[in-house]
RNA sequence: GCACUCGUAGUUCAAUUGGAUAGAAUACCAGAUUUCGGCUCUGGGGGUUGAGGGUUCGAGUCCUUCCGAGUGCACCA
């Protein structure tokens, strides 16, 4: 039985033998204690004034003083108002570490992991165009999807990443058109650019003399809004969108070959970030779907057709507008192929829950979209999410996915990776590293840095991304995390040298007396799960990021203030080597959960 | 115009979903250690939580009115 249940236990018999109330399951909670007060956890007793027939500081006190004769887990406790804080014993903690260190033994399943639920989720994320390469943006997207995939993972669940590929289109289109006008033949080769980017620099080209020619209309004394329409650039895009429409052999295969470049340059910065997917869907194939949802709709009276043929469902008592669905011409929009790929997808793999990872920008599109599947009665849309997260700034100014100030991602990681290895050549301990190795390293701290940045923040809010800050070796960094583990993994490895089996936990469980700042860092350990837990639930890998921040300081501090070697105890001793331990494979695996690598020396 | 989201130390972010004196990081100042690893640790100043009103034992959190920022409101995707 954990710690919490133990305490909770305690408190529902207090209840029962002081004032004859029984609690219902899961009634009772804890919080965490301030940290200015003395205690590891604390009951708030103000909701219960009417149970006890007291005021909140003596039903406190009443508590408090059941719990300290009636068990053993108690040391001593205080009471603030209606706050209880309890002070557990310290052999509490002692017996805590041990089962820690005994589940990293086992090994079937990492401490905090929980075991197959049976449940199936399916997770979208990534989902680029192809007319241009990744930019900062997509990595948020791109990270924040993996980090759910291992956690997810964690909590039980069997997992299916997805990853649908908007491959056809007007945008396309433009690129391949200024490629016909301005290529003259280029290749990836030839120009020695990456696919992505090549295909991205038609695209800018087009935008370039698009907006020249509407500038030039407008000139003319067209009004903006026609001048877009009108100018011949986009009109050529249109027509070339119609030719590939119906299959126009010189078309196709030119977006056959820019595609096939772009898919290049996307797999190489997937390969680099170290992202993958199960499965991916192309637009080119599923932009025709959901027409029979459409007819089934409209069989069940949920869409409704006007008189010049469009259809449409009402959602005005939801709070929501009026959707169209499909054209006067008969053909689909964006919800409709979003209606259409959900239904593949769940018959292509069953899923509990699917999970989109997309911008806060389609917040409505998503709310309309399930809305629209809970009234077509499908089983599985209770268990659609939309995980939306905002914008990333840079320091020096918004950007923007459709303006020119993009960052590109690939630009941005060799940057930061450059920065990573810089210092760490300067200042690093990685002499006996081939230069294999060490390339790797630098990979991982630069990567690391980035993805633990990116991912630390509340993935809802907009947010400010700070290249310079985010490789830093001090404050709530990576590399700080990073650096605090590989300095645990060199006194694992004295303690190795040194003859101590690390996992034994027999070897301290007769220790009687632990140190505050151990005890801190116990207390920490034993919250992992449920961190984990809630990071699943609720979609925040940011909650595991805060964690083990948290968690690398609190060791830290114990670094600092006891001694681990020079400690004559031998109890005491061996409690500190497995503590370290337990520290260092919980932020390695807390890590892992955010997609980061923790090396063992740097 | 309508809808949604957000507004917290100089800056970047937290706040256990309604709990205690709103916390970290960073920057700045002052110390400790100079040893297991460039580090790390301790202390300090810094806040009317955008503004007002309401709900209750208790509000950064819920309701409301303003102010400010962002996004969405295409027979585009």
């Amino acid at each position: 039985m954990d710690i919490e249940n133990q305490i909770t236990e305690g408190i529902k018999a207090a209840f029962q033998y002081h004032y004859q109330h029984t609690f219902a399951e899961g009634e009772v909670s804890l919080q965490p204690t301030r940290k200015d007060f003395a205690g590891s956890h604390t009951f708030v007793t103000f909701p219960y004034a009417r149970i006890s027939s007291q005021i909140p500081p003596q039903t406190a006190e009443t508590i408090g003083n059941y719990l300290k004769e009636h068990t053993d887990i108690i040391k001593n406790f205080n009471v603030v108002k209606g706050f209880l804080n309890l002070e557990l014993a310290d052999s509490v903690w002692v017996k805590a570490l041990g089962e820690v260190v005994r589940e990293y033994q086992s090994g079937e399943l990492p401490y905090g992991f929980q075991r197959k639920n049976g449940q199936k989720v399916m997770i979208e994320f990534s989902s680029p165009n192809t007319n241009k390469p990744l930019h900062l943006g997509h990595l948020r997207n791109n990270f924040l999807g993996y980090a759910m995939v291992q956690i997810l993972e964690a909590n039980g669940y069997a997992v299916h990443k997805v990853n649908i590929i908007n491959d056809r289109g007007i945008h396309i289109c433009k690129s391949m058109l200024a490629y016909q006008k301005l290529g003259s033949g280029e290749t990836p080769e030839s120009a020695g650019m990456k696919g992505d980017h090549l295909v991205g620099k038609y695209y800018v080209e087009f935008d370039k003399h698009y907006k020249a020619q509407i500038q030039e209309l407008v000139a003319q004394g067209y009004e903006e809004e026609q001048a877009k329409k009108e100018a011949p650039l986009i009109k050529e895009a249109q027509g070339l969108l119609q030719q590939w429409e119906r299959s126009d052999a010189e078309t196709v295969a030119l977006w056959k070959k820019m595609n096939g470049w772009v898919y290049a340059g996307f797999d190489a910065t997937y390969q680099k970030i170290g992202v993958s997917f199960d499965q991916i869907y192309y637009e080119s194939d599923t932009y025709l779907l959901g027409k029979d949802i459409v007819d089934e709709g409209l069989a069940k009276g949920v869409f409704y057709r006007k008189d010049d043929g469009s259809v449409w469902i009402d959602l005005t008592d939801e709070k929501l507008d009026e959707k169209l669905v499909l054209r006067t011409d008969g053909t689909s929009v964006y919800m409709t192929q979003d209606l259409g790929t959900a239904e593949l997808r769940y018959r292509d793999w069953p899923f509990d829950k699917m999970v989109y990872v997309v911008g806060n920008e389609q917040n409505y599109h998503f709310k309309v979209l399930f809305t629209i599947l809970k009234k077509l009665g499908r089983s599985y849309a209770d268990g659609l999410y939309h995980l939306s997260y905002g914008m990333v700034d840079l320091p020096s100014g918004k950007m923007k996915s459709r303006e020119g100030t993009v960052v590109d991602a690939d630009d941005l990681i060799d940057e930061v990776v450059n920065q990573a290895r810089k210092k760490t050549e300067e200042l690093g301990k990685i002499d006996e590293l081939s230069s294999e190795q060490a390339n790797e390293l630098f990979q991982m701290l630069g990567l690391g840095a980035i993805k633990y940045f990116l991912l630390k923040v509340d993935p809802k809010k907009r947010m400010l991304f700070n290249p310079e800050e985010s490789v830093q070796l001090q404050g709530d960094t990576a590399p700080f995390i990073q650096y605090s583990h590989a300095r645990i993994a060199a006194i694992l490895q004295k303690a190795a040298q040194e003859g101590i089996d690390a996992f034994d936990s027999d070897a301290f469980s007769k220790l009687e007396s632990i140190h505050p700042i151990e005890q801190e860092v116990v207390e920490l350990l034993t919250l992992f799960p449920q961190k984990v837990q809630l990071a699943g639930a609720e979609y925040t890998p940011s909650v595991i990021a805060q964690y083990i921040f948290e968690l690398a300081k609190a060791y830290n501090r114990f670094y600092t203030e006891v001694p681990i070697f020079a400690e004559q105890d031998s109890s005491a001793l061996r409690f500190r080597v497995s503590l370290s331990l337990a520290v260092a494979k919980t932020i390695r695996n807390g890590l892992g959960l955010l997609g980061i690598q923790a090396p063992e020396q740097m």
